[in-house]
DNA sequence: AAAATATGTCAACATGGCTGACACAAAATG
DNA sequence: CATTTTGTGTCAGCCATGTTGACATATTTT
């Protein structure tokens, strides 16, 4: 095979800087892996009428009963007006409930109600069988080096927050 | 601490089911990581007037040389007419370029200008460093595991395919 | 000659991001 | 106690990017 002068291939195909292409495909497959992950949840979403947004604040709520709507803004990283869109939809049909806070009754604590933990064990069921079923193939000892890779992605001043957030237990209020 | 028989904690907020929640961590990971590892090239698409879908777009042409409009959906996932959309403005821009088949004239084959190659590369450094840092942090052999469990992750009918994808020389036409 | 394929395009619509502005209650501060 | 700050909600509108459905054209396959 001859690459093209007029389009270079990708820097692998002339055998002299394949090893700099591992970073690329680790990327790659960055995306692949996400892009299969987060399909599985996609039908039954949309029997809810539910988009991937729903599926965000259901799951985080869910793992963090109580918690107030600027933590929640802070682990989506989108706008308050954005989350409004969707948190309003699932406290009209019941699957969240918010209760003022009791030190500060400015805080709207948010949980779910039994519909909204039987919703999310049905969209995470799928989600934790391809974890599991990957991790498994991997063998021992992949799954603590996937996560310690996941962790350095993160930025570094979030670091510490996610990995608390993934261990420990939700602060009281 | 007393978890509210009203509102349950997480699973994990009576010690008595951690273990189960390793699952649930593990995709909440995934989740912080993703976040994070594709807000690196935000700022930088912002100034081309670009989004998210058009450095999908130059990132597997410039890894595919010759992709033909097909291939690229089935990489994407996307229909037709909303890669058409991005598509259509890299190429009025001078980012991409199109030839004619010549085994198949019907086919488009895609490849990026050299200024589509300097927008890669733009993108893709950010990201590579973030990899970079990341994997190198987790030690020496983490980068096979963490490579083994993305790929697990992929669904089963395109594992494949991904896994030549991301390892392969570009097909030829 | 007819059917299938690869691609492009038009139109309309939905989701979920965004900005900006404003309102209100509660807490924190001087 | 008066003022400021904070947490939250909401209205209005815009934009990017996904969707479906229909149809057109050129080319290849049958």
């Amino acid at each position: 095979m001859v690459v093209s002068a007029k389009h270079p291939g990708k820097p692998s195909a002339d055998g002299l800087s394949a090893a700099g292409d591992r970073l690329a495909e680790a990327i790659e497959l960055l995306f692949f892996a996400y892009r299969d992950f987060i399909s599985d949840p996609d039908k039954l979403l949309a029997e809810y009428d539910f988009g991937r947004a729903h599926h965000r604040v259901v799951h985080f709520v869910g793992r963090n009963p109580g918690i107030t709507v600027a933590e929640l803004l802070n682990i989506l990283r989108i706008t308050k007006q954005s989350l409004a869109r969707v948190l309003k939809q699932l406290i009209e049909r019941g699957f969240v409930v918010q209760e003022t806070g009791k030190q500060d009754r400015r805080q709207r604590l948010l949980y779910l109600t039994a519909s909204g933990r039987e919703l999310e064990e049905r969209l995470a069921a799928p989600q934790r069988a391809r974890v599991a079923a990957a991790l498994e193939n991997a063998g021992p000892g992949a799954e603590e080096a996937w996560r310690e890779v996941l962790l350095g992605l993160v930025n570094d001043e979030d670091r510490t927050e996610v990995e608390h957030r993934i261990t420990r237990a939700p602060e009281q209020r």
